[in-house]
DNA sequence: ATTGTTTTTTATCATTTGTTAATGGCAATC
DNA sequence: GATTGCCATTAACAAATGATAAAAAACAAT
């Protein structure tokens, strides 16, 4: 096993252990994709048909609100998985961006063919419904968090899961993250300090 | 077929249409289900295995803050479907609770059972990721709101999509879901009648 | 090192939202 | 018809957050 497909075995264990066997399957499909520091590699109501596994850097879903300013939906860390395909397309057609934060090594892989696998594979099944499961806790727990924490609250539970993001990304990013202004989250940075 | 099943079947096919043979699949394990207005019908952190749809009421799904109120995360109209199996619970566990806002018909049916129908059937498999996306749709629209927009601008988007709700279930599961005191609600309501 | 650009912080003021408590409406029950 | 409990509204004040502008700091490119 090439040591690219080594750190995707790894982050499909850490999610779901699957066998070699299994991985077999998998790895047959896996591609290698690298992005600068910026780029916005899924376009919303653009094409794609991949699942993606994040090797190293970091990257966010957003969208962009009808006052044109990007919100980030969610973070995506190394070593991490990207959102399943199947819950951010429909048709083929991505439902939202996902943009570089920094360079970023990405595994790809077709989600189609990937698809059959699952259908056809239990343990595969497995790790895909955990990815889905695991993607909704997540939402539920950001949700609940915009809807009863105060915003002061919010970055607390934001540092206690993201503890490296604030000091290497803008933080508009984690501003629009948390539901609040970059001013507002300057002055909670400052109120926190104490 | 049934007054029962083609309600359901009504159900499936506004969301992703069928065959009739299909459905037959679908049909042999439909039960039938009622629940008093104010019954919670599915715990949090308990055992449940199966899939819902809503024949007539209107219900909910929510969690508990640490301050012990109720969050309302979604709610369940009449001829819709519940969250699907797979994203609310883990390993036969709920992690949510639902409950009834007035008296409530449910058809249910086995999700083990309907999972090895949809690895079979490509059909049930379309529809079934449907209801996926649609709720994740959802669930990112509902974060979108959230994040970025006020508490007025919320109230009016809720507004649209569940015109009724606003006069036949209590204001506080409303402002829950808006993320907001119902004495804030209440202020927003006078605000708006203008 | 210097310059120009972007990001972050700070300050001021306006607005929104929360908290607490009081009030009024409504339905169920006795 | 009085009582009770629940829910929605209102009021007064406090706290949190937003908007705008300006200053400071960090960063990038040369």
């Amino acid at each position: 096993m090439t040591k690219l497909n080594k750190k995707v075995k790894n982050i499909i264990d850490k999610i779901y252990p699957i066998s070699e066997k299994s991985f077999q399957e998998i790895e047959r499909l896996i591609e290698f994709e690298t992005f600068k520091k910026g780029e916005t590699f899924i376009q919303k109501n653009k094409r794609n048909k991949k699942e993606y596994f994040v090797l190293s850097g970091v990257c966010k879903s957003y969208l962009i609100n009808p006052d044109g300013n990007e919100i980030t939906l969610s973070f995506f860390l190394e070593k991490s998985i990207l959102s399943p395909y199947s819950i951010r397309t429909s048709k083929n057609i991505s439902n939202q961006y996902f943009k570089a934060l920094t360079d970023l090594e990405l595994s790809s892989i077709n989600a189609k063919e990937f698809e059959t696998l699952m259908i056809e594979n239990i343990e595969i099944r497995n790790f895909a419904n955990t990815v889905l499961q695991n993607e909704l806790i997540s939402k539920v727990e950001k949700e609940i968090g915009l809807a009863s924490l105060t915003a002061k609250e919010r970055l607390i539970e934001f540092r206690k899961k993201y503890r490296v993001l604030e000091n290497i990304i803008p933080h508009t990013d984690i501003a629009s993250y948390l539901g609040i202004t970059n001013i507002s989250l300057s002055r909670l940075r400052k109120d926190l300090i104490n």
